[in-house]
DNA sequence: TTCAATAAGTGTAAATTTAACACTAAGATT
DNA sequence: AATCTTAGTGTTAAATTTACACTTATTGAA
């Protein structure tokens, strides 16, 4: 059934979304969460999630409610990618896309489709499928960002657990910046910081020594940011 | 006259638009560009350049287009800054801006008022009036932006002359930075890096001796960055 | 034509940061 | 008890960064 079109402009208007890059950390590769959409267009592909922005939200708004309908995930870091804006990057009638990229403790979370989605599942980076729409090169932007930011904004303790070892941080950085790092200086440099706080806890079960945890302490990092510290790997 | 609202959609829909953060230097302070709006809403207040995303341009291409027409300029760096869309930016409906900032050589240009603009006019960067619409702060992540991205890309170039001595390449340095800079260190860093061109011509009828002209060749620097170079201030 | 004023242009040494590198410790499994 | 595996640790050389002051070229005024 046609639904009434009750809404009536002077002038043709493009359709605003947001669509959302979501990485992922389980100590080997990076991962993303792709959907498989419901329908078409691009029905059985895989993509990124995303939706309509809604006229009583601001695009992050739509961006937080896409993470959660679609992926069952809330409370993450998330920062604004790039408008994509190229006219015929959606089939059906011109969508500007305003991304949006998030990082999410993969372990924290039983991803779960939502809505419009058949199955959510997180792939590694570098084995992507073709993807709908420009949604590869919305990620391949996504990437670029987060590589170059990494190195200077502390971002990276978002993907991981709030109790880390060193080891997990350096693989990390090892997987986002794509070069082997030494241990001893990653260690000497990121303690030497100061903002990470040594628990008590270890690692149990592991059929070797046991590595000592660490928080990203926030409140720490944010002193030192006011007196002038500036984060750089 | 009512205009015909030919245009009708299911569901409400946004006003898309641009708006251009316009940086200058002439060797003091950095500056802005701002119009003065012939028409309400916020008529004679100063605001930046920006006008409605067409259907038949991407949002980059409507910034051009803006800078063209707004304040006769052309080709010059333009980069995507961050799109706003809180609700209620705009007192007349919900318009969702695609911001860009561009770096423009101001002495290339005779700025022009173009349509809709009373007067075009730069200002210092630290005595800015108060803006239309949300334009303030729009103005302030620009200068955030570009303050961050001066010292890992050479962007700072675009603000210059084609020809330009070291003087004043390390003044608009010192004048993004906002921080002194040794002068000997400057040098021998930035002409370390291999791509300024020393040219034959010097400054002409200045009180002092005249300072050799450099020109950034952007051959050499694209060759290196393809060799891993990485630009660094 | 000489002098004063002004900004251009230049090198070195000390301090700091980065890079390279290998063995011992602890816990689990056999 | 022996083996396997990863955690954890310090030093030295090399490279980079910082701090710093005088001579040179040009104009304009005396």
């Amino acid at each position: 059934m046609q639904q009434p079109k009750k809404y009536r402009y002077e002038y043709e208007r493009p359709v605003l979304a947001t669509d959302c890059v979501i990485f992922g950390f389980d100590g080997g590769e990076l991962k993303l969460l792709l959907i498989e959409r419901e329908k078409e267009p691009f029905k059985n592909k895989w993509a990124l999630p995303g939706g309509f922005v809604f006229m009583e939200e601001t695009t992050e708004e739509c961006a937080k409610r896409i993470l959660l309908e679609k992926a069952g995930i809330k409370n993450v870091f998330i920062e604004q990618l790039f408008t994509f804006s190229e006219i015929d990057r959606d089939p059906r009638e011109r969508i500007i896309s305003v991304a949006y990229f998030a990082l999410v403790d993969k372990h924290q979370y039983e991803i779960i489709a939502g809505r419009d989605t058949l199955k959510a599942e997180w792939f590694e980076l570098s084995m992507l499928p073709k993807l709908a729409f420009d949604h590869n090169k919305i990620v391949k932007t996504a990437f670029q960002r987060l590589k170059g930011k990494v190195s200077y904004q502390p971002i990276g303790f978002e993907l991981l657990n709030e109790k880390f070892t060193l080891t997990q941080l350096q693989a990390l950085y090892e997987s986002i910046l794509e070069v082997p790092i030494d241990k001893r200086n990653f260690r000497k440099k990121i303690l030497g910081m100061g903002f990470l706080k040594a628990l008590e806890e270890k690692e149990k079960n592991v059929a070797h020594k046991a590595a000592r945890f660490y928080s990203f302490d926030k409140k720490t990092y944010k002193d030192l940011t006011q007196k002038g510290f500036h984060f750089e790997l």
